[in-house]
DNA sequence: TACCAGGCAACTT
DNA sequence: AAGTTGCATGGT
């Protein structure tokens, strides 16, 4: 399918550190969620998907207007002003809860190459094998119960290094029924953090990317490093009321908005 | 070599 | 309640 969209830049949200799961090919991307793996390229005035499946729409996030809030932010200042030029294409995208969890589980304290070889290895061991493209298998994250029997070493031997033992945690928990990821979707945010701290290796920098990424909760603002660092050299915010800043300034998409300072900030 | 990476849990005061 | 410390591991 073609989607006729100023707003979407693939080379934006594949970079844009939301997502593990996007392989530059030869001119696009292979990306995979949705028990899929399709090739996206970028056109001039939008991108096609070698799918006709609905689901990539929503995945995409298609039915909001980024236009108009591209537009809010612009007029907030100017060094979001310039963030929002630089990465105008990128999108929130809607992902699935168990994979955005365990993700960002082993985010905490890592960085973005090791944290996107962990997830292949992941795949690559005990994910469903979904097809070959050019030349290369894709394999889908992981379900819990294909992690069922996973013991914590294993893990370790993924390179996820010592949130081996909170993976394996959260696994458990799913499995046995002390959380339930889709029953959860009907709390509003307050209330899902609560549960979502309840597991081991997630605290609230992590919650808030779970809460954002897997649970389209567009107003979290999750502050990591690197928002820190921008907080306090361009907004001249200090640490301590940093949280209560951000939170009011950037209203009413925070996430968003982070997710431009975010890209700006790291790739400049 | 020391420090950093989309922080967190456990421990100390 | 608030502050401090150790943590796997690969890249600078």
């Amino acid at each position: 399918m073609i989607i006729k969209n100023k707003f979407v830049n693939l080379k934006q949200i594949a970079e844009s550190g939301q997502a593990f799961r996007w392989y530059p090919i030869n001119n696009g991307y292979v990306v995979v969620a949705n028990s899929d793996a399709v090739v996206m390229r970028q056109l001039e005035s939008g991108i096609s998907i070698e799918s006709e499946d609905q689901i990539w729409l929503h995945y995409l996030d298609m039915n909001r207007n980024y236009g108009a809030i591209t537009e809010l932010y612009c007029q907030k200042d100017e060094y979001l002003k310039k963030a929002v030029e630089y990465g105008s294409g990128i999108r929130i995208l809607n992902q699935d809860p168990f994979e955005i969890i365990m993700t960002f589980i082993i985010s905490a304290n890592n960085n973005i190459k090791r944290i996107t070889n962990a997830v292949l290895e992941l795949s690559k061991r005990y994910g469903k094998f979904l097809k070959e493209i050019e030349g290369i298998e894709y394999y889908a994250f992981p379900s819990p119960d294909a992690l069922r029997e996973v013991p914590i070493e294993a893990y370790r031997a993924c390179g996820v290094g010592y949130r081996d033992k909170y993976l394996y945690s959260f696994v458990q928990d799913v499995i046995n029924h002390n959380i339930d990821l889709e029953g959860i979707r009907t709390l509003n945010d307050s209330e899902l953090m609560v549960e979502l701290l309840r597991l081991k290796g997630v605290g609230e920098k992590v919650a808030n990317c779970i809460l954002l990424f897997g649970y389209g909760r567009v107003e979290r603002f999750p502050i990591d490093t690197w928002i820190r660092k921008i907080l306090i050299e361009a907004y001249g915010i200090d640490e301590n009321c940093m949280k209560e800043f951000a939170e009011d300034y950037f209203k009413p998409y925070g996430g968003i908005a982070q997710q431009y300072l975010f890209y700006y900030g790291r790739m400049k």
